[in-house]
RNA sequence: GCUGGCGUGGCGCAAUCGGUAGCGCACCUGUCUUGUAAACAGGUGGUUAGGGGUUCAAGUCCCCUCGCCAGCUCCA
């Protein structure tokens, strides 16, 4: 009786003999990778003690499914090591879809020597080499780790504040106490090992052959510009082989929807070389995307209060100093061009000049809150090496706002602007998005960028994060990612490729009024000084643009459709039906088009297939005789002799309800 | 910016060991044309991103610049 202990699994209370492992208890359950013991992952051959709860964890969550990558990560690193014994240890965590490791190496890996990586690795999961845990003292792991240089500046990390600087290196060296898992043979010969907290999965054999090496690049150790770059390696690694596969089928119908692509095969917009890097143009059918956009965007505003202003591209250099721009922004603005004796810049943001026309004369508080709002074209030298599509580019509109408003107005004025981007959200069918809070870096090496007092950034925080809490989206915080004048939530909304991209924003500015000496005479008489909220709904119009057709596959609702309507005769004598049936729909508005070429019909379409317009029209002697049109969908679907009248109406009706088709 | 990989007609691709560029689509011309994803025939178009070098000879090898891709870093 006393031999044995009590244990609870899984809600159910066990009587077991003492020594037995969490593995025991789910024996025959190959699915089980590791144990939750007490709230805590536990290897399986973790020994139970008297009174503990136990839960298995399989690759089915979250927690299970990152263990397995992290043990494919140690593989990876084991056959790495195994090529080449000089390569040295990163840190190697699991990240959404799959794990990395980085290692400092001589060379570069190869695509080559991916391949053959990937190879050894198969081999070292067939052997079914066992994860062994070993718990280790500081100084015997810095003995045993003396080769590894990485992971000796971990174990010199551990514990102090510096540690979290390091994305993953927590998986490394966690605790208090030190541990290395040793890959151990069938024969009991330690293959290989590695500094690491853990848990792992009880043997390389789970691993079965749903794992795949992705792809290598740079990365800087510990995340920062100023350490050396090690080489990382990412690979993915599933529960199963089905599971990968749907993995590798889900990055192939991303790279379908990749809106570079579609911006070509649609004719939307190019990005020619010899404009620049980071710069794109239009084409028709693009532009028509853009103007809807801007039409709405437009109305919106002055719906909601604001006043349209026009600001130039470029001003003298003292506006962006006054702004407090220039010395902390002097390189992402392109350089100066002089003229005159004085410096002009490309502008980089707008609200300098909009606070220019705040300035230009005495302001009452009967005039707050006062919004003004342009589509203001701004220049940002981003770094080569982050200039992508449409999403990063380095020559954008901004549908740019700034609401001036007293302190008591500005958590009204916030709420007003998250409702007004919410909506906008809405009606553009965008859903995949969260916020995001970001404030100012407390204490970390950028702190110093963040001008104004603790007080006011802690005011202007709470304002917007009690707002923002009031729309059930993420609240995701991110600390240091303010601007240098005030905090700023963003809505991040996803790519095809899981990539998230910034996109509205909503930031409470305490500063550049100061800096621009702004007024506005209170009821009393007194000069007070506003807070200023920028705001940007679509944030970049470029970037929202390429969100929308990663999002809708270039597919887009019929309110967004380049062309809504293309019209296909059964034969050139139709083509005067057509006419008349899409000059009466141009009249309502509707983007039409009519395919005269001489394409044999299934040509055509085939062609208007792959266009991706909601409604193809066709019509032929059944339907003229009917005075009547058939409907072809996107779907391949179709809907025959609708009478013209109903045919308009069908279409209006998706375009006034903004429906996808 | 950093590391690596790339750059061949508008687009997608080919060209052996270095031997002077070819295919499909698109486009143009002609013939054809009646119901749901490619009619047929002929034709135009490239100083192989740009510049320099090695070589008897460079798309191919080397260097520089520009641009693209992936990741890192950055992102008012």
């Amino acid at each position: 009786m006393s031999s044995q202990i009590s244990v609870h699994v899984a809600g159910d209370e066990r009587s077991v003999e003492p020594g037995t492992t969490a593995g025991d208890l789910f024996e025959g359950r190959r699915d089980v990778l590791v144990a939750r013991v007490g709230g805590e992952l536990r290897d399986l051959a973790h020994v139970l003690a008297d009174g503990d709860e136990v839960e298995p964890v399989t690759a089915q969550e979250q927690d299970g499914l990152d263990v397995l990558r992290h043990s494919a990560a140690h593989v990876l690193a084991q056959a790495v090591q195994q090529v080449n014994p000089d390569a040295k240890l990163g840190i190697g965590p699991p990240v959404r879809d799959g794990f990395y490791y980085d290692f400092d190496v001589a060379e570069p890996f190869t695509p080559d020597d991916l391949k053959a990586l990937e190879k050894v690795m198969q081999k070292i999961v067939n052997e079914g080499q066992t994860f062994v845990r070993r718990e280790i003292s500081d100084d015997d792991a810095l003995t045993e780790l003396s080769d590894e240089p990485y992971k000796c500046e971990l174990i010199g990390l551990k514990g102090g504040s510096a540690g979290d600087k390091a994305e993953g290196a927590d998986v490394e060296v966690g605790g208090a106490q030190l541990t290395i898992y040793d890959n151990v043979r069938r024969d009991g010969t330690r293959a290989w090992g590695d500094l690491c907290r853990g848990p792992h999965v009880p043997t390389t054999k789970v691993l079965g052959n749903a794992f795949k090496v992705m792809r290598s690049a740079a990365a800087y150790w510990r995340g920062s510009e100023k350490n050396p770059q090690l080489q990382r390696i990412y690979g993915t690694a599933w529960p199963t082989k089905d599971d990968l596969k749907a993995y590798l089928d889900r990055l192939a119908e991303a790279e379908k929807r990749d809106h570079r692509k579609l911006g070509a095969e649609l004719d939307l917009y190019s990005f020619p070389d010899e404009i620049g890097s980071g710069m794109a143009v239009f084409h028709p059918k693009g532009g028509v995307i853009k103007r809807e956009m801007e039409d709405y965007v437009r109305r919106r505003h002055i719906e909601e209060g604001f006043d349209y202003v026009g600001t130039p591209h470029i001003s003298k250099d003292g506006l962006f100093h006054t702004s407090g721009h220039l010395p902390y922004y002097a390189d992402t603005m392109f350089p100066p061009m002089e003229l005159e004796h004085a410096e002009y810049r490309l502008k980089a943001m707008n609200c300098p000049m909009h606070n220019l026309i705040f300035r230009s004369r005495g302001r009452s508080y009967r005039e707050l809150p006062l919004r003004f709002f342009e589509f203001g074209s701004v220049y940002r030298y981003e770094k080569s090496g982050v200039v992508h599509g449409l999403t990063r580019v380095r020559a954008m509109t901004q549908d740019d706002s700034h609401s001036y408003v007293t302190p008591e107005q500005a958590p009204a004025e916030v709420e007003h602007l998250l409702d007004f981007v919410t909506g906008l959200l809405r009606d553009f069918g965008l859903d995949d998005y969260y916020f995001e809070l970001s404030t100012r870096d407390e204490d970390g090496e950028k702190a110093d960028k963040f001008i104004g007092s603790a007080e006011q950034w802690e005011t202007a925080t709470k304002v917007l994060e009690e707002t923002a809490g009031k729309y059930g989206v993420d609240l995701v915080p991110d600390p240091g990612g303010a601007a240098f004048y005030g905090p700023k939530i963003s809505v991040q909304a996803r790519d095809a490729i899981g990539r998230t991209w910034q996109m509205s924003t909503i930031q409470y500015d305490f500063n550049q009024p100061e800096r621009f000496g702004l007024e506005y005479q209170a009821s009393d008489g007194s000069r007070q000084q506003p807070v200023m909220i920028h705001s940007a709904k679509f944030g970049s119009i470029e970037r929202f643009i390429g969100v929308l057709v990663e999002h809708y596959a270039g597919a887009f609702p019929v309110w967004l459709s380049p062309v809504q309507v293309l019209a296909i005769p059964v034969a050139d004598e139709y083509n005067d039906y057509l006419w008349d049936v899409l000059s009466q729909m141009k009249a309502k508005g509707i983007r039409i088009e009519l395919d005269e070429s001489d394409d044999r019909f299934p040509k055509k379409i085939r062609n208007a297939s792959k266009s991706k317009v909601p409604f193809i029209l066709i019509a032929g002697e059944e339907d003229r005789a009917a005075g009547a049109v058939s409907f072809r969908y996107r779907d391949g679907s179709q809907k025959n002799g609708v009478p013209i009248a109903d045919a308009i109406a069908e279409v209006l009706a998706a375009v006034e309800s903004r429906a996808q088709v």
